[in-house]
DNA sequence: AACGGATCCAACCGCCTTCCA
DNA sequence: TTGGAAGGCGGTTGGATCCGT
């Protein structure tokens, strides 16, 4: 038996919508509220299948939509994001600020397909980019490595790394079967961004993890990343209210952790300019408690912030237990919502995890971000990309589930 | 001005998942 | 637990427009 046709009733129009369609059903919605599309043609009185209906008012009608030319940095999204991510049109629109995942199917497949496959051309005339000489490429894979985004003086690959410049805009290659992390943790590549390297993609970014939660996802085929997986479809359907009010307490380690492990002293100025702006947007959403967790440093801007806005107190949990702490803070307090490292044990409660991730200064003054926890937890799937570069804008919106965007805009 | 190929993008199609009675 | 309805998603189409000849 097969499916029927979602618009198989005679006499219901197709094609294009006229002004007057747009208008019964921009006014309909308006009264109504979404929901109930297949009853909405007729009380609307269109003569259009609820199908129709809702396509229209989700890639065209419906508010808060941003439409005409994509930015560079949304197309680096883009590409960034399909690189690691492929079709997956809706998890790359979400990380785009109000664009529907039919404009943005549309875009690759009318612009920038055309655009990496130009690129992907040009490296097979230079084979030497996609592959180092080797005789084993499951033993040398080759990645980008983050690292040298984030500060030029960051030699922590250098013993294996060649530099293509002029091809591969802003990274380096390494060649290596292992890479080490930023906080001195040896662990192995990603095959996705090897394989996605070797089809030719120059311009990914990748990422060595920070967070025991990211470092799941970089083990490809082991117990621990089938385990998140689980335990983020039980998040998922345990906490489906995301408001953004509903946030009354975040912890973030990653920003003075990183700032202090990666010595990297170009970014810490820039990092306490960050902070201050998130502390202010911050206090704008009546947090009722800043959770301090690991490290020092970079961190203290942000609750002299806070605490110049009058807010949230600032508990400061550095100490060994971090987990243990923050847990027994759950419980004392009912916290509603934890971001940080012990994300994975705090999804296990039940908590909503959101996070500011991990942030370095990049070119053009915008940050690179390996979203820890937050997405991750919402939107876990294999071969996820956890590294995405934002704009401060950008940054403060897409770090939260999309769920919250709006909540947020309202706020800020 | 006319034609035709290229490009763009809104809309359609059908499969899949989620929801709910 | 089950099955139908509703919604989500990605592939594809076709009409409108652009642009070169």
């Amino acid at each position: 038996m097969g499916r029927t046709p979602w618009c198989d009733q005679k006499g219901l129009r197709k094609g294009a919508w006229t002004a007057e369609e747009d208008q019964r059903l921009l006014s309909y919605v308006k009264q109504h509220g979404e929901g109930g599309w297949r009853s909405l043609p007729h009380k609307a009185d269109l003569l259009r299948c609820g199908k129709s209906c809702r396509l229209r008012w989700a890639n065209y009608l419906r508010p808060n939509i941003r439409r005409g030319e994509f930015s560079p940095e949304e197309e680096e999204t883009i590409i960034r994001l399909h690189a690691n991510l492929g079709n997956r049109w809706s998890t790359i629109a979400r990380h785009l600020y109000r664009r529907t995942d039919n404009e943005v199917k549309n875009y690759w497949n009318t612009r920038l397909k055309r655009r990496v496959e130009a690129e992907v051309r040009k490296c097979k005339d230079h084979p030497k980019i996609l592959r180092k000489t080797s005789n084993n490429d499951d033993i040398n894979p080759i990645i980008i490595n983050s690292s040298s985004l984030v500060s030029s003086d960051d030699d922590s690959t250098s013993a294996n790394s060649d530099t293509f410049s002029g091809v591969t805009k802003d990274c380096s290659i390494t060649s290596s079967s292992t890479t080490t992390t930023s906080h001195g943790v040896t662990e192995p590549l990603s095959t996705t961004s090897a394989d996605v390297l070797n089809q030719g993609v120059t311009n990914l970014v990748t990422t060595n993890t920070s967070s025991t939660i990211s470092q799941c996802f970089h083990k490809n085929n082991n117990a621990w990343e089938t385990k998140l997986l689980s335990e983020s479809s039980h998040v998922n359907k345990s906490t489906n209210s995301t408001s953004i009010t509903s946030i009354n307490c975040i912890c973030d380690d990653h920003l003075d952790h990183d700032q202090v492990s990666r010595s990297a002293n170009s970014t810490s100025s820039a990092h306490r300019v960050l902070l201050n702006k998130i502390a202010s947007k911050l206090a704008l959403i009546n947090l009722d408690k800043i959770i301090r967790s690991g490290g020092s440093g970079g961190y203290s801007s942000l609750e002299s912030s806070l605490a110049s806005n009058s807010t949230p107190s600032v508990k400061d949990n550095s100490s060994t237990d971090v987990v243990a702490d923050l847990l027994e803070e759950v419980v004392q307090t009912g916290i509603s919502a934890v971001c940080g490292t012990s994300g994975e044990e705090l999804c296990q409660q039940g908590l909503e995890i959101f996070d500011f991730g991990d942030l370095t200064l990049e070119a053009n003054n915008n940050f690179l971000v390996e979203k820890t926890t937050a997405a991750n937890y919402y939107n876990a799937k294999e071969g996820d990309d956890n590294t995405t570069t934002y704009s401060l804008d950008q940054l403060l919106l897409t770090s939260f589930p999309k769920d919250c965007l709006e909540d947020l805009i309202g706020h800020l």
